[in-house]
DNA sequence: GCGTTTGTTAATGTATGCATAAATCCAAGA
DNA sequence: TCTTGGATTTATGCATACATTAACAAACGC
């Protein structure tokens, strides 16, 4: 591997990145990786000095993340990393259901080159392997790019934007549960269901296999976090 | 009509909102008023100057604006209204139709109070009332009110909100092809049956009924724009 | 002791200052 | 006329200043 490329689409390490862009990811990074975890409170003036710079950009960027839906502005309080409850997780994976069965048909209905194809056909494989080798961080990692690049495939960019922010508020959750599930067998079944239907231009199947995964996978997830008692996070 | 009650919920006028929030409120109306229309530009000066306020209020407003989807903002030229083009239209019609169908079957299944019921009558009688007295921004409005309650009605607040932000990049489009396009009897109709399939708690018929309907619209309205040979607004 | 009031602190919302660099303009040369 | 180089303007991105007011605490009255 070279010396980190940390890429991004051009290679010319041309990214002049605004503070407040900087700012963006880097707190949206520490929500997600759960070291700011649900609940805690971050101040304009603290995340300020953590990331070395004024308040304004800062500020901006808690307004973005605010529309994101991961925190909330509290007057006095500065950002609070929004805990999400069971309850939450049903609201996300209804409309994540809905939108990538969609998705799903949409891609079968316009078919895929050959070399799409293989993409789909790579995660599933990658979620195999790591499944094998009980490496659970590899099948996440791996099921989430399949996901991404179904969703991608359907060549359209409203859905592609609400599909990746519905999958960010339910990523923290995603985390917890991926030790405290079944290993997921049958999601590895499915998605290579998934792909055959593509294959095959067939838009009703790739609908319906996909929605059911959908709906499977937050049926489990709610039901864990329900179980377990989680009232957050 | 009682003098201007423009409500919002509270009855006391202490309705203390922030610079920030007027701005942006005040922007989103020019823009889906048509008063700034498609591909005009503002600059943070101009507008804080337009609305009385300094740049800062307004620079967050546009950053809010900008996730919002309507505008872009560009490095050197404030913000630009963005064009929505018939290929924009599809996008959000395709997901618009997945979710409201969704939100059909939600409400049908769950079932609704009397009151509930009566309200999406209600709208239904407007719209009929409208129509059949050729008041066409009438009809628009109740038809806007009855798949805003639809979608209330199914209680899952993410979707209620993306669905909000869809119809506004919709709206201008909407209302250009109010007077071209043909009278919406079919919607009406179809409005009558999917409250009948959701009083009947049939979620089948609600979400076949509502899919159609919003396909329907939607390749209707992007049909026009093609047609009209519209690349923007 | 306990509720209330008042004083202090501090976080925010907004305004303003300032350096930077993009965009424009202008002139001169091909 | 078209291009090019550079000067100039100016919108921005960020830092900072400042007034406001909520939050907290301490003092006070009961």
């Amino acid at each position: 591997m070279p010396l980190t490329p940390k890429d991004g689409g051009s290679h010319f390490e041309q990214d002049r990145v605004s503070s407040a862009e900087r700012a963006y990811r880097a707190l949206k990074d520490l929500i997600l990786s759960n070291e700011l975890p649900a609940g805690s409170q971050l101040l304009e003036q603290e995340a300020a000095l953590r990331l070395g710079m004024s308040r304004t950009p800062v500020r901006e960027a808690m307004i973005r993340l605010e529309q994101d839906g991961v925190v909330e502005i509290r007057p006095r309080h500065g950002m609070r990393v929004l805990p999400v409850s069971a309850a939450d997780m049903r609201e996300v994976y209804d409309v994540l259901t809905s939108l990538e069965a969609t998705a799903a048909e949409m891609v079968a209905r316009k078919g895929v080159t050959a070399e799409e194809l293989q993409g789909l056909k790579d995660a599933v494989g990658e979620m195999e392997a790591a499944l094998a080798s009980d490496n659970l961080d590899g099948w996440a990692a791996a099921d989430h790019r399949f996901h991404e690049l179904l969703v991608k495939l359907a060549g359209n960019q409203r859905l592609q934007q609400i599909v990746t922010q519905l999958s960010e508020q339910a990523h923290r959750a995603r985390m917890l549960t991926l030790r405290l599930r079944p290993k997921p067998i049958g999601s590895n079944r499915d998605h290579a269901m998934l792909v055959d239907a593509i294959a095959a231009r067939d838009e009703e199947a790739a609908r319906r296999i996909h929605y059911e995964h959908r709906a499977k996978a937050g049926d489990m997830l709610v039901g864990l976090l329900d179980s377990l008692g989680f009232k957050q996070l």
